[in-house]
DNA sequence: CTACAAGCTCTAGTGAACTTGAAGTCAAGC
DNA sequence: GCTTGACTTCAAGTTCACTAGAGCTTGTAG
């Protein structure tokens, strides 16, 4: 009934581990007042961007990109049918071209290397240039749902 | 038009650099003949088992998931049809999850988060009891990219 | 008042898939 | 003979999204 989530009542309820929770404080993703202790406390409203920052997730978001989209929404008021209108289309797209490839690489499964075609001159399911090989350095995003 | 190539040849055929070849090799993903020198021959289907790694990457496989397949197939002779046939039945169901999932999600977008009911004790697009949390420790899979 | 759970900060580790860099070898061209 | 480039090994670094543990403080129940 109080106002205010210590960080475990937080993890309960959403699942999300409160390491996990104070990560995303420090990634500035959440936000929480103190007690005079020091101790967290959640405001309730802190339930549905966690919802939020784990259903992006499961879209395939970074969080880096999550932080972005969260920044956007407006920080003075809860946000609207509008606000996600918004946000939608953007992730509506992104859902749709990874599900695009996806029904590339099944008919590619029979297709293409059921025809023995598999051949890295030819064939456009294993093609250099559709890669993400040329994104630098560092590790690479899981193939295909890397941000575009 | 010989027989065996380099390293650098393979990179350059391929799209995937020399360094992950070499990571692929130590993996037993791929296997080479070694020159006088000491230098890595790869013989020419090489590059066909590289495009299939790459395919199977974009698939969602990890390279533990790829190098058992790579085992299964007849090391004595070149995969046919039916090698490809009971290989892809796997991958169809896989890549059909992983679609059903996404159009869940795109579905979720409006409905659910549109009408305000992103909530995490009734919502099953963000329920706890979907996630990987009780995976263990380690780093979380991309959420819904887990092998099942 | 004392347990003990729950919170705090901070540093370091995890796993996947590589990349980068150091230090050395080998082959070819000038 | 020397430089250049391609190759070798090996160790360590990178990103992402966390988790784990050490060492300390706070809150609560008996």
């Amino acid at each position: 009934m109080s106002e205010l989530l210590t960080i475990g009542e937080v993890a309960r309820r959403s699942g999300v581990a409160a390491s996990a929770l104070r990560f995303y404080e420090e990634r500035g993703l959440i936000a929480s007042e103190r007690a005079g202790s020091g101790h967290r406390r959640y405001p309730r409203p802190v339930l549905r961007r966690v919802a939020f920052i784990v259903f992006a997730q499961r879209v395939g978001l970074t969080l880096e990109e999550i932080g972005a989209e969260l920044a956007a929404l407006p920080p003075d008021r809860v946000p609207g049918r509008r606000d996600w209108a918004r946000l939608s289309r953007g992730w509506s797209a992104r859902i749709d071209q990874r599900i695009a490839e996806l029904e590339r690489l099944r008919a590619g499964l029979t297709e293409c290397i059921g025809c023995g075609c598999l051949s890295l001159d030819r064939c456009r399911l294993a093609n250099p240039g559709d890669r993400a090989a040329e994104h630098g350095p560092g590790p690479r995003y899981w193939i295909g749902d890397r941000p575009v």
